[in-house]
DNA sequence: TTGAAAGCGGTACCAA
DNA sequence: TTGGTACCGCTTTCAA
């Protein structure tokens, strides 16, 4: 027993077993109803006596159709990707699609790669969370694909595809606003992200008009971007904190830099949500658990997985239906750190 | 211009298209060097007119092979697992396979529907980090496939695969050893974690060692298992102090049942690193950002993952090679929690 | 170095 | 309800 390399057992084996032909033993497998229950226990009798493992491939490649997905993220190591696949996984799970696995680390050509990987795969479809630096041909060799494709996170311009998100302005201008009003704060720095991005600008656009609002002026010298790691945050935080005229509050791309930017801030001495204000971006699950106990505004990254993921099985099974565009409405997490 | 629903290019249209046979644009895909270069180049050129997309499944299966391996991991959502994820994706990126991803939330029946999913899918082989519920049955049927099988993190009885995990007994030692020598704790509790698996057990044997060594008696009222959650942590450490004559100091099952249990404990007033001392273990990077900051095992997550993908890209190469099993020596992070 | 034809393990289609 | 056969897109084998 278990001598391995034996020959994989193939349809035709069970139905030459069972004493029927190749397509009825497909049938079965395939649950078809029209076929008569004996021959059907025959043959199910023959695949467990066998050891008969069906193979999908195969049979995906008959049909021209495809059980696996393409989630393509950047980085499996930020939670709120990983809250993000957990959404995903979560639902594709329910209409029996398998998922395959991507991660660009937010380089354009590992996008790329992948995107091709994928479509050699013969995925049915793909949730892609593009990179930021995704550049026109990016857009131009989506556009091309045969096959459906959803957006996740990031839009981008002159894509027709489905798109779940976050309403990042908002978000953005809720949090600001949150320091301006009832935290009294008229210099409020913004760092983190990379400022060619679309969601970097979207909070851009929030943080702007939340002072607007508020007759506040700007001062450029406070905004100061980075990569939107742990990382970027302490080294964005160390920059601006460097003013002359130093911020008193700081409003952070993400999390991840919230992070960073505490642990900058309370090398220098400061206690933060006293002496100086911090809120960040995502509610990620380290956030409740952080020192002190972190104010974001929360991005629902399971929940765009669920979405995004719906929204890519929808369009698989009705590929003309009209476009979608899924704006969750971002939530200010009050906490202690401001 | 996209008009979407084309044929999907073949091989045999790009051949007819450049003037060649289809084996010999076959031999160019795969880059074989005995083509002669101006034919190559001829067929590139087509491929590139006709935008030729691989059809990869249709190649394993003629070829009898496989490009994607399976890894089936217990949650997503615990950073403990996207770190080993984020090391397997890492290594085997450099090996050009894909990753079908697969979370069985600890239950035997997800387990089992999922290592199915990857053999239909034809997977060349699977990193299985199995559920702590794993019977017989399922060291049976992994015993019986034809694939090769790396197990990850928790080792089943019987089963002759290859294995990477951590020496939890040294880990937990060691973790237990810091609080009785260098925190004079005499009454040290052990909570979190399913009593019934190989990963608790081994850290019991740690606990158990610890305790030996230092002539102390070990209270069993101390010792309460739980689900290694946050939520477990909370209802396990909640238990514990009831008791009428509580303990000083607590060892986790793993860093989210520290996490909970830290949360309980600050409700119930205890100041932590001062009344009374707690330490994790697997040190995942919310450790570094809690409050007070965990002092915590490393179990190295990652180091796991690219190890695991090791071991199955050799298996898969010699599938005669001997037997291997890695195990990671355990590092002890002192933090502020103890 | 290139080409013709068979086959991987299924499904589609049509006839019986 | 069942069976025969072509065929999905590629690789393999062997001959030219």
């Amino acid at each position: 027993m278990s001598n391995k390399p034996q020959r994989r057992v193939t349809l035709l084996d069970v139905a030459n077993h069972a004493g029927v032909s190749r397509a009825t033993a497909s049938l079965i497998v395939r649950n078809s109803p029209k076929v008569a229950d004996k021959t059907r226990e025959k043959v199910l009798q023959s695949m467990e006596e066998l050891g008969y493992v069906y193979d999908r491939v195969a049979a995906n490649l008959r049909s021209q159709s495809s059980t696996t997905i393409g989630t393509i993220i950047t980085d499996i190591g930020n939670t709120f990707f990983s809250q993000l696949l957990l959404g995903v996984h979560q639902e594709f799970e329910k209409y029996g699609y398998t998922v395959l696995l991507g991660t660009t680390f937010d380089l354009l050509k590992n996008q790329d790669k992948l995107i091709s990987t994928m479509l050699e795969n013969r995925v049915g479809g793909i949730i892609l969370c593009p990179v930021s630096a995704s550049s026109d041909e990016t857009v131009e060799r989506v556009n091309q694909l045969d096959i459906p494709v959803v957006l996740g996170v990031r839009e981008l311009p002159n894509l027709t595809c489905d798109y779940v998100g976050l309403d990042y302005v908002a978000g953005a201008r809720v949090a600001v606003e949150h320091l301006i009003h009832e935290k009294k704060h008229e210099r409020i720095a913004f760092i983190g992200g990379i400022a060619d991005s679309s969601t970097w600008k979207e909070r851009m656009e929030g943080y702007r008009l939340a002072h607007a609002e508020a007759n506040l002026d700007i001062d450029p010298a406070l905004i100061v971007d980075s990569s939107p790691t742990r990382e970027g945050g302490l080294e964005a935080v160390t920059k601006v904190m460097q003013q002359p005229n130093p911020p008193t509050a700081i409003f952070c791309f993400n999390d991840l830099n919230a992070f960073g930017a505490t642990i900058a801030l309370r090398k220098m001495g400061y206690q933060l949500g006293k002496d100086i204000d911090i809120v960040g971006f995502d509610n990620i699950p380290e956030a409740e658990i952080s020192y002190p106990p972190l104010t974001t505004v929360s991005s629902f990254a399971q929940q765009t997985g669920v979405e995004a993921a719906n929204l890519l099985h929808q369009r698989i099974s009705k590929p003309n239906n009209e476009r979608q565009r899924i704006l969750l409405e971002p939530e200010l997490v009050k906490r202690e750190s401001s």
